[in-house]
DNA sequence: GACTGAAAAGGACATATGTCCAAAAAGAGA
DNA sequence: TCTCTTTTTGGACATATGTCCTTTTCAGTC
């Protein structure tokens, strides 16, 4: 690790994550900031770096070629990126962007191949894997089996209810676009299905926010849906 | 392993994934048969055992409360079972059945976790693990972003196009309704999109199979769809 | 060969959602 | 205060897809 790399691994040693790297690791890797907007990586490049995302939080999204965003999560610190394009060997799944300041460890996926094939890594990487995944098979189970409505209650009983505080830090304070690109659907019909709830007594909308009035009908709405 | 293990043990071999198992854990575990049908797992139950599917096929599939069948692939032998519960603790992801015969080793994760904490194994849950990610958020994608009109033109191209044996090989022969669940809409929709294909002569269809008569504008259809 | 159950085919209608716009409202500078 | 841009809001319409049925076709089986 370079000489900046000092405030890197103690930032590591605070998330309990500097016993998965080895010390050859570590000298081979090097921290990077990025400034908000920046792409860590994007759709169907390659990469060749592992980023262990220490501060600040990461939008994840595809582009498809026709120009739709799919909003995947916003991720705070910290987290991996990178972990699945290196155990698969295939291009960049998804698009991460940084929103805010962003400071990463970078570790070649060369040095971690020589140094650093240990079981405590690849179980945390399999781990992370595995949690990926359960989130984006949920999500996809969901969309495919409700209605924009129940997916909306889903979401603002989600970011209400306490016990969810991870989810909440992370997806609160989108923009109404953003959710609307989250949820999978479009501004419009975002704001139709919010307007038939204020209707409904439901909500209450203000320009900024969206203010729960009644969450029991609300949770009836969601009809189980629930993000975390 | 028990006495009928020989078997298991030859066929392990012969998919070189001898290599990948402890002696003791071998020792712990037994080779099952389950007729067709039967359910290795299913939807959030909580399993214990990893399986190695031997020989045979199985149905991946969700079922929602509701009773919607979301139907993710067929998957032939080679394959594991279980993986992802064990990588993240977590209840059953999705529903497996067997289709026809299905020969498995059944591993307790108990015995994993004692014995067969290696990288050789780990890594290769991993890479197994990341498949199934990029498999899952593929169809997700392609689910959001596209028409049935252009997944059903990318299924049949995906059927008839050389290089592409493995999918080939699980999702060819299912019928029509599995289809329908697969893509993830109703059987009358289903029809009713063949039914354009036929009237614009991309396709032809007898009550047994659909045969492509225009590969090249069918291929247009896809829009790029295509599945592997 | 006639019966029967499963699969295929499709008519009719409802609806969730997308697309395209235009007007209103709020901020941000100058 | 007045522009200029961004965001919000919602009208009007098109369409992809779901739901509910009825009819047809075929593959067994008694």
């Amino acid at each position: 690790m370079k000489n900046e790399g000092v405030a890197g691994i103690e930032t590591l040693k605070r998330l309990k994550w500097d016993h998965l790297f080895s010390k050859e690791t570590l000298e081979a890797s090097s921290v990077v900031t990025y400034t908000s907007g920046t792409m860590l990586c994007s759709n169907d490049q390659t990469i060749t770096s592992l980023f262990v995302v220490l501060e600040g939080r990461v939008k994840i999204y595809t582009l498809s070629e026709e120009g739709k965003l799919r909003l995947l999560r916003l991720k705070a610190a910290p987290t991996l990126i990178g972990d699945i394009e290196y155990a698969s060997g295939r291009n960049v799944l998804h698009t991460v962007e940084a929103v805010g300041t962003v400071t990463c460890l970078k570790i070649p996926f060369e040095a971690l191949r020589r140094y650093n094939r240990t079981v405590d890594f690849t179980e945390h990487l399999l781990k992370g894997v595995s949690e990926k995944l359960f989130i984006e098979a949920n999500a996809s189970s969901n969309h495919l089996m409700s209605t924009l409505e129940e997916r909306l209650a889903g979401y603002l009983i989600s970011l209400s209810e306490s016990g969810n505080e991870l989810f909440q830090a992370e997806m609160s304070q989108l923009k109404r676009k953003e959710v609307a690109e989250w949820l999978g659907t479009s501004y419009r019909h975002l704001n139709r299905t919010l307007q038939a709830f204020v209707e409904e007594g439901l909500v209450q909308r203000t320009r900024k926010e969206v203010v729960i009035i009644d969450s029991e009908k609300l949770k009836e709405r969601a009809n189980g849906m629930f993000y975390e």
